[in-house]
DNA sequence: CGCCGAGTTGAACTGAATCAAGAAACGTGG
DNA sequence: CCACGTTTCTTGATTCAGTTCAACTCGGCG
């Protein structure tokens, strides 16, 4: 599925609005261990995965490398402070696997928003999204166990699931590799 | 500060627009317990909380009951779910002090959106804020100590402190009451 | 063949939960 | 204004889930 085609799943799109909004993503190919964004970039674009995996992660003070996130196709990704609010990005965002990857400039994307009405209207679909997985996610971290958080992940993320690195899942997790690992073990 | 003051700190707006948007907002003052929604409930408002103070909670599988956020002055509140894909809300939403509430109506803001462009950026700035604490508050939960996790309250969440009750902070903070107790008696 | 990263396993340790009592604080009605 | 019950907060003793640290296994791959 292009991103096109997962646009017109939720707005409706004319065939000039079609043709505008394609004009202004960037398509591009690019390999397994790109960046997308580093720490203390200014990232003022916002990224879409048709094809290929990404993460993001930051450091904790005693050097611990910690997954934010994960993003499989069809996926908007960006470092919302930075692309909103013009500061630093916090995290680095790294491809983990071949991908094709759009692109749009937040003053693009601003020009888009302005012209073309179902597009505000998708953008908001996706930052609902957004916040409905984070506090499914929060909940989630707060009174469960390591074991019902890996359990979740599992039926939420079975398409990565053999895609990733156990230690990339633990840290997203909250949990150390070993804990994961014995829970997989089955105890 | 109230509603419009607010709106204006970041969108620029015409007369005749302050006058249209404020016209479709209606304002109410309630009294402390009273609940914006409840659990299963369908809940197609947003809700402004312009004095006062509210919180969100929910109910854990063996009977717990966690704060899920706090909402202080000039807060945006909604069962996001239940405003945007209209299946029935998860969790209760009472007001913790009396409070100056404004709502407005799902089908309202669909039309206010359409009509106002500076209240869809408006509104993005909203749910970006939301966003921007949310993945904040994740990290916070990931790997930091329950000391940590209250020292961070303690620097971002000041003016509510003094308001809630200590239970309600402990839930918030994804820890029991006992712990929250001993951290703050400072050991 | 030997190195290397990724995953597993073991043993000791620890932060926080749990369970159980008390102590304050609060509100309401006499 | 005091007496009462109710709710909120504190403190202690015990237990446990998950971390830490360290060693070991396994499958690639130069």
């Amino acid at each position: 599925m292009n991103l096109l085609s997962y646009i017109k799943n939720i707005a409706k799109l004319s065939p000039e609005s079609e043709e505008s909004i394609i004009s202004v993503f960037k398509k591009e190919s690019l390999p397994k261990g790109h960046y997308l964004f580093k720490q203390n970039d200014i990232c003022r674009h916002i990224f879409f995965i048709e094809k290929g995996l990404a993460r993001t992660y930051y450091h904790t003070e005693n050097g611990r490398e910690v997954t934010a996130w994960f993003f499989p196709e069809n996926s908007f990704i960006t470092a919302i402070d930075s692309y909103y609010y013009n500061n630093p990005a916090k995290d680095f965002c790294e491809l983990l696997e071949d991908s094709i990857v759009y692109s749009i400039k937040f003053s693009e994307m601003e020009m888009m928003l302005d012209k073309e009405s179902q597009m505000a209207k998708f953008a908001f679909h996706v930052v609902y999204d957004m916040t409905k997985q984070m506090s499914e996610f929060i909940i989630n971290l707060k009174f469960q166990t390591a074991e019902d958080r890996y359990s979740a992940f599992l039926t939420n993320y079975t398409s990565i699931l053999q895609r990733v690195s156990l230690g990339h899942i633990a840290s997203y997790l909250g949990i150390t590799q070993e804990t994961l690992s014995r829970i997989r073990a089955g105890k």
